[in-house]
DNA sequence: ATTTGACCTGGAGTGCACTCCAGGTCGTAC
DNA sequence: GTACGACCTGGAGTGCACTCCAGGTCAAAT
């Protein structure tokens, strides 16, 4: 199968204007074009496009997708590399996702404190209202 | 005890840049002068910068950053609004990890396909070393 | 035959969150 | 008394990842 530009971005979750800018600085190879000139993205363009907005979504900068995207050109000579960006961004997403965990428990915190406030402040006298932050 | 800038920006982790910054768009309230006229930043400060940060590090943008630093200077009246925007916080928080989830779920399966290919790269016929991307 | 709508190109503009700079003021060390 | 380092100010510059725009082409619908 293959799709218009529109289809692809509907497909994608990209805006049509992503996907020219993708193609222009070398994230994704520039897809067939029908007979009138229009870009016909293929399902291998939309797989690829769908592993890039999941390296983003990782937060991976676009520079270390162009990496991959480069290296995915040169073959299985560059499985070794790209296997190691992979597993270096999967140690950087474990991180992040510790990180936040730990910000979810101090907003726990903070709600919790902010409830016990809801729950006193009728029968608290005045003055004594303050909340830490 | 107060701190100096370069002090505050070490302990906070904030670049000397940013505390400014900060300043100036009204996520922190100046903070104490000394006889200089240089920046003097309490323990009350720096606890908001630590709580900052982590806001941050979930995401917020400055804006909302922003918008809880004005609610907190208006007392106690704003403290609804202020445990409202902690409980959606958490919730973006809470769908973020989720997603990084299965951000990791992919990348392992990927990471394993490399391996694959990696214990088969010997024993295989040339032209047959493809992998899916 | 012309209007419409989707698409094309190269290039400029945007929003965010900093980050850097020039030029100046202090207080302490030599 | 001057050199130094840390700090000050207002404003300009940066990098990232888009996003928008003007002006144009083309095929199908009226």
């Amino acid at each position: 199968m293959s799709y218009s530009i529109a289809e692809a971005a509907r497909r994608s979750g990209l805006s049509i204007d992503t996907l020219r800018y993708y193609e222009r600085i070398k994230l994704l190879d520039p897809p067939a074009r029908d007979a009138a000139g229009r870009r016909a993205y293929s399902d291998d363009d939309l797989n690829w496009l769908g592993f890039l907005t999941k390296l983003r979504t990782t937060g991976m900068p676009i520079k270390s997708m162009r990496e991959y995207a480069s290296l995915r050109r040169h073959g299985v000579a560059s499985a070794g590399r790209r296997k190691a960006l992979l597993v270096e961004q999967r140690r950087s997403v474990a991180e992040r996702i510790a990180e936040l965990q730990g910000c979810l428990d101090i907003l726990d915190y903070k709600i919790e404190n902010y409830a016990q406030v809801e729950r006193n402040v009728l029968g608290v006298e005045p003055g004594m209202e303050e909340i830490s932050a």
